[in-house]
DNA sequence: TATAAACCTATTATACTGGAAGGATAATGG
DNA sequence: CCATTATCCTTCCAGTATAATAGGTTTATA
């Protein structure tokens, strides 16, 4: 699979935030019963947008989530390169990769780059604002 | 990984094949010491090749692997969708995938369509000839 | 007929995915 | 000021895929 579960749900999430969460905080219970997933296994998806600086969460009473950027500067590309742990095209493009000696001669090395820069600019094309809104 | 180590050996079998297999059969041996990669795991994935028609294989001594069609006419898509076993964007797209409720309503659905063609066509722009033939 | 090769069947270690459980911490409303 | 609500944090688990390894069987040729 090119885009894992954990990458659609964080895609559902960013969407329902722009939907709901632009004058108050929605909590994550409220976003789990609204697109039906496991309120539990989106704790651990949410967790990454916050880390990543796409959402803020805000503790206690009245508290929830909220997006930190507004949802046209955001694209799926921002959301689906941090749920998805390794979204290199092959092992040999991942930063921690160890260095291949066959990097020279590889080539099959300039398809794989080529082609890491298409699916970005694909999902770049996409914004979080876009994608709520055909969700009328 | 969009792509898996398999995919990336099953190319780089075929391209050594397109090579050095034009008026013989080249053995897995062969194979396997110029590219410099395990002989047993190649045979689990060449056999993947062969069960899908891309490759021949001639048992016996002078026995080996050949293309069983021109290099010219096998895509680098050809090759990557047979080892790539879920070669789908989203588990949703894939073929024995329960039927999804949300299918109409889903609003990344056509996100996913769409991209989905684009990296076929990507890969399908690439001939094993046109690889083989870079590698001098 | 020995040999070289494909072919076949298991097994293994490691890691990731999808998910569940339980508790600690913090902010708010009453 | 305290109970409530919700985020935040850590750990665990089953299932499955990947990347190999091992050893044996069959087939064709020189």
């Amino acid at each position: 699979m090119v885009v894992s579960t954990k990458g659609r749900y964080a895609l559902r999430v960013m969407i329902d935030l722009a939907k709901y969460g632009t004058d108050a905080y929605v909590s994550l219970g409220d976003i789990a019963e609204r697109q039906n997933l496991s309120e539990k296994y989106l704790e651990s998806i949410i967790k990454l947008l916050v880390q990543n600086g796409l959402v803020k969460g805000h503790r206690g009473k009245n508290g929830g989530y909220q997006l930190s950027k507004p949802a046209e500067e955001v694209t799926a590309w921002d959301v689906i390169s941090i749920t998805e742990n390794d979204f290199y095209v092959v092992s040999c493009m991942s930063p921690d990769a160890p260095k291949c000696e066959r990097i020279d001669s590889c080539v099959t090395l300039p398809m794989w780059k080529e082609f890491s820069k298409e699916m970005q600019a694909f999902f770049q094309r996409y914004t979080i604002a876009e994608l709520a809104e055909k969700e009328k």
